[in-house]
DNA sequence: CGGTAAGCGAGACGGTACGTCGTGTCTTCAC
DNA sequence: GTGAAGACACGACGTACCGTCTCGCTTACCG
């Protein structure tokens, strides 16, 4: 439609090195695992890539923004290469089942370096980035979540959820807990805990009248 | 009982000027709030604060300790002056009404830029370096948090929460959706949102057998 | 045949900027001709040139060597503008004359501050840096004092030094004492001075038996 | 008749503690042979001297003048242990003997390290601080160089100089090339290299008529 | 002979410069 | 005409000393 940039010359993606931009992204997330985000510098990327400085900057504007592509690339490939269904939560017409075996697959997840250590870094460099933060919720996190709003929906239909409930903020209930123990580190993560906020989030901390 | 340092000399904190801890204090939040975290940076605040780099690294191992003290020091002045019982969660007997209250109060506190800037800024750092995430949450999470766990157990006494619900992982349900959507921006927050939070979390999603 | 260096990786000296060390060299002499050299530091060096502390950092291994470049290189190009025959010593047969000539050219030039000043700090630094001493000795000192061996060779050819005479020792007769008065402020400097200097040297202290 | 400072209160040197003054001494000397002159600071004396900083700075404006004091405290103690007459150049009648036997013992002198390491230290100092290098010319030199212009007047009496020579210039044509070879790296110092220059000195370089 | 003011060891302080590292831009050369 | 290589201006880092300034303390002198 029209150029994107303005000032640089609008580099010719078509010419672009696939060889260099995988081994950047091989860099950028093996250096984030080993050495951690803050020791992480383009010098590094690129002396490891055996990449000169200015292919980073030629198509990526900071660090952060090569390791967000480099993370949706790895995660791509994974979902890829996990098999079918690329992401969707089951729906067995059990819902509390459902919910705790995808947070017990997502606890899993979180505990693998591979992942934790990018992903981390980028919600750090987000928590202090508002642009960048708001790219990585809409790239990364707000397509998982939608996945449990569909499967909150489902329930609703399913007359298991109240139909008065808003489910994109019902799942956080359960979501936002793991997030922030396994962010700032507020407590263990585990899978009964996983399991004991859905049940807690499904049927109230108040007693129930009758029972 | 034991040396605490081994390599530098351990200065002697007796001879610490408190006019240059207030100003280094001032001017690190100063900074934070003005340019950023990023941009905040040592020599910035020595030169503000009108004081030589050494005496900050003196008494500070990294610009995120500055800024950790500086902050609790802020925090502890605010409550000193906001008056009597510094922190503790109101109980009228009704949990849901207290609740909302006092969450009604921290989504304000949470737009304050006094407040949002620092504390943001020492979050993102915790997530990215274990050791400083766990004295983030040890000296400024967890005190208020355990505020919460009172409550609730309280509320458990009188019957309005059912006795077999931890309560440590209970305000998780309220608390951790909020902070979620406050660092990471992935919903806006409001007061009619932290009481949304509250009914969910103690009514739950399923439908009540009878109501 | 063998890598000079191996901790650092050894700057490509192909690429270096003409400019950049142009604006160092004249800045380096100006600020040693106008504060002094103690006052003289790398980053007034850098700053006066417009130029990065690291572009004299990879080229220069310490102050003292970008100004004995610099002073190199001043030497170099005055010499270059002065003229026809670089450096020699006139030889019209009058071995007194000749050497009085020169010597009173010198102290002319000692006297200017431009050559003073580099000349003096660089000689300072000699002092207490052997290996800068022997550097100073070798590319500014001993080729002026071969002018004066050659001269002593010719005269001792056409009969006018003894022949059992070591003309680099006795060039030192009249040479050091200057460069003493110079350096270390044992006495004023002078054309007279010189002259008696050569008087004496060549036909010494003693009475002679005849005359 | 007045005191000498204005601003500060001028320390009262009556109360001055001796054992600090030997400490502060030894330390300067001994640090300057060590790890050489540059990297002598004022901290250092002061922490070897297991002495404060304050008390330096009371007493000397500046680490050569700590270092001058020291070393002419050394030259007197070694004096003193020496022997009798302080300083003089022996008068057996015969002066090209007298002139190289003292100049023998200085090119010993100048071997010791304990001599050689503050002396060239205080000389690259007064290179480039003036009104040092008087001092040290004035006290150190001078007083030395008198000794010279004594002897010399002393053979004039004898015969054994022409009349019209001026001692003190005279004295230069063996000391001050001794002198450079030493400070500067010139060329290496011996005993026959200074018999060399009395020789050469005494009865100069042009043939003599008869012989 | 007891009080007080000085010198003292100690070391924190506001500064300046150090030498290093990383940034983002620019230029050169090879493919 | 893209990309590897890397020099460049710049800015911050964390360290070392500077010279000044309190702190107790000890020590002499003086009233």
């Amino acid at each position: 439609m029209a150029a994107r940039e303005s000032a640089p010359p609008a580099p010719n993606a078509g010419r672009r090195s696939e060889r260099s931009r995988r081994a950047i992204y091989d860099a950028a997330l093996a250096l984030v695992v080993e050495v951690g985000y803050p020791r992480t510098t383009i010098e590094g990327i690129a002396a490891r890539a055996g990449v000169g400085k200015q292919t980073i900057y030629r198509w990526w504007p900071s660090k952060a923004d090569v390791l967000m592509e480099a993370f949706l690339d790895l995660a791509e490939r994974s979902a890829r290469e996990a098999g079918e269904q690329p992401y969707s939560i089951p729906d067995t017409g059990d819902l509390a089942a459902d919910l705790k075996a995808v947070l017990r697959a997502t606890v899993d997840e979180l505990q693998d370096p591979a992942f934790d250590a990018p992903s981390r870094a980028l919600a750090a460099e987000g928590l202090v980035n508002e642009e960048l933060g708001r790219q990585y919720v809409a790239k990364l996190l707000e397509p998982s979540l939608q996945l449990y709003v569909e499967r909150l929906r489902s329930a609703q239909k399913a007359g298991h959820v109240r139909p008065d409930v808003d489910p994109r903020i019902a799942l956080e209930l359960f979501v936002s807990p793991l997030a922030q123990r396994w962010l700032q580190y507020t407590g263990p993560i585990s899978h009964d805990y996983t399991d004991t906020l859905v049940d807690y989030a499904l049927y109230g901390l108040a007693p129930r009248p009758q029972a």
